[in-house]
RNA sequence: GGAGGAAUGGCAGAGCGGUCGAAUGCGGCGGUCUUGAAAACCGUUGACCCUUCGCGGGGUCCGGGGGUUCGAAUCCCUCUUCCUCCGCCA
């Protein structure tokens, strides 16, 4: 693969920037003409481009006149290579010397125009990359999730004979889940999982990965560390930088999700047409750093450091990422289903919706014990804003090279699901195993 | 970790510092021929940027970055990756 930035160690992201061909995230060509649709819906995401979006559009133009200057004059001094070469050839030495002169003063002109046009590239992508992706036209305008609009809702009534525990509880009750080991050994969020506790989650696993590919998904193992280009198309970088753990010695990260490496697998690729859709699916252990998010609601396993999640990601044609989007959803919607448990699905307001995404659903659970809706997958669609960054494009049938789009979910994460089977079924002589788990885990029931 | 070698278009593979965006072969696409197909023959076949209503014109790119030169795929430095040999190793 022809592409190598080598940035180095280090967090210089511009410096990093810098180094690269054309980065941007939204298409230039899309803010030039979108730009009062793209304030506007950029204000649903709270986010202000007032000011920026001229500002940009104003450096595009510099960089536009800087460049023709530049072309000009690298024309010109083209032409006189030539002259001097076939002068020589000729041998007429004296009047070669003399083109080779003019020649040199044009280099140092092209020189300095070069440099110009690099200074506004930059700063141009430091703004570019500061502007998020244009939420879609259903996306509800609001400030965080109290916000979000519930587009589905599968309740159910769960009754108790006694009063239920939560899973921390239910976990050292049943010792499957032991989290002071896990501080022992690394530090708080990393549990360990022992005994049927561990055979749950292996269970789930192979389950999701089994659905997955009789839904017609391939499935991945992927690299858990990535590099920094990668890291930036998808979008991790620069938002997120200091949420994902690095190695600074090897300029690596330890992936947030496999979304990464999955959807990197096409960066700076051009596909045909016919190779779309692409449907992936991987399991991964994902790690986050998740600063300055805890609190007494992230008990147990409801935020951790190291987790197991199941990502399923397509790369579709810019006309079917919105029906695929609602495959998605459906498809996540069945696994939710075959485990039985409550759960509703929302729509993200502006304020709650991600970085880099034009629509997201987010799933919930019910989990009994703990009385409280949580957080199991997240189904976006980024439409060409990652490809845009990791030039991943097609072919399309008239032979134009467009950016596709691309969409993943969470198909699922683990923890989360496992507190919620843990509470909901519960009952006095063990915690109850969904039936279509049973033939993964070999039990029944925890007790 | 030590010693060597290599990196060119979708693939394979040429390329005295000047007219090389790059020979040639394969593949792809279009056409001729054929009842149809194959074979054969002819043509065509990279990405990106600027400019133009369009035709077209200009620029950049031969792993990445930098340098020498009037001029670099060709020379120099550096990084990365791959291959061979040795060592180590799940």
């Amino acid at each position: 693969m022809a592409y190598n930035s080598n940035p180095g160690p280090g967090r210089d992201f511009f410096l990093f920037l810098s180094s690269q061909i054309p980065v941007i995230m939204l298409q230039l060509a899309f803010i030039r003409e979108n730009k009062d649709l793209l304030t506007k819906r950029l204000a649903i995401k709270n986010f202000d481009g007032q000011k920026i979006i001229p500002r940009v559009l104003d450096l595009d133009e510099r960089r536009r006149s800087t460049q023709k200057e530049l072309d000009d004059a690298l024309f010109e001094s083209n032409a006189l290579s030539k002259e001097v070469g076939s002068l020589f050839k000729e041998g007429k030495a004296e009047e070669a010397t003399k083109v080779r002169e003019r020649s040199a003063a044009l280099k140092k002109k092209s020189r300095e125009l070069n440099e110009k046009l690099n200074k506004i590239k930059t700063e141009l992508d430091k703004l570019l990359v500061t502007i998020p992706n244009m939420p879609h036209a259903s996306v509800p305008a609001g400030k965080n999730e109290g916000d979000n609009a519930m587009v589905f809702e599968e309740a159910r009534e769960i009754t108790f004979s006694v009063k239920p525990l939560p899973h921390w509880d239910l976990a050292s009750k049943y010792r499957i889940i032991d989290f002071d080991l896990g501080s022992k050994v690394t530090g708080a969020g990393f549990p360990f999982y022992r005994g049927k506790g561990a055979r749950l989650q292996r269970a789930l696993i192979n389950f999701f990965l089994d659905e997955a590919l009789n839904a017609g998904y391939e499935e991945y193992q992927v690299p858990l560390l990535v590099n920094q280009d990668s890291a930036f198309g998808t979008g991790q970088l620069p938002d997120k930088d200091g949420q994902m753990y690095d190695i600074p010695a090897d300029a690596l990260y330890l992936i947030p999700t496999s979304e990464v490496p999955v959807t990197n697998i096409y960066r700076n690729d051009i596909l045909k047409e016919g190779d779309l859709p692409i449907r992936n699916v991987a399991f991964s252990s994902c790690f986050r750093r998740e600063a300055g998010s805890w609190g007494s609601h992230v008990r147990g396993l409801n935020r951790l450091h190291q987790f197991d999640k199941v990502e399923i990601v397509h790369i579709e044609h810019p006309e079917r990422s919105y029906p695929a989007l609602e495959d998605m959803k459906d498809y996540v919607a069945g696994l939710i289903r075959k485990l039985e448990l409550p759960f509703r699905i929302m729509r993200l307001c502006g304020g709650d919706l991600s970085f880099t995404s034009a629509l997201t659903y987010d799933f919930e659970v019910y989990s009994a014990a703990q009385e409280r809706w949580l957080e199991v997958s997240s189904v976006s669609n980024f439409e060409s804003f990652q490809s845009n960054r990791m030039k991943l494009r097609f072919k399309d049938k008239n032979g134009k090279t467009r950016l596709v789009h691309t969409l993943n979910g969470s198909a699922l994460a683990l923890p989360r699901m496992v507190a919620a089977l843990l509470e909901n079924n519960q009952t006095s002589g063990g915690v109850n195993i969904p039936e279509v788990l049973r033939k993964y885990t070999g039990f029944d029931r925890i007790s």
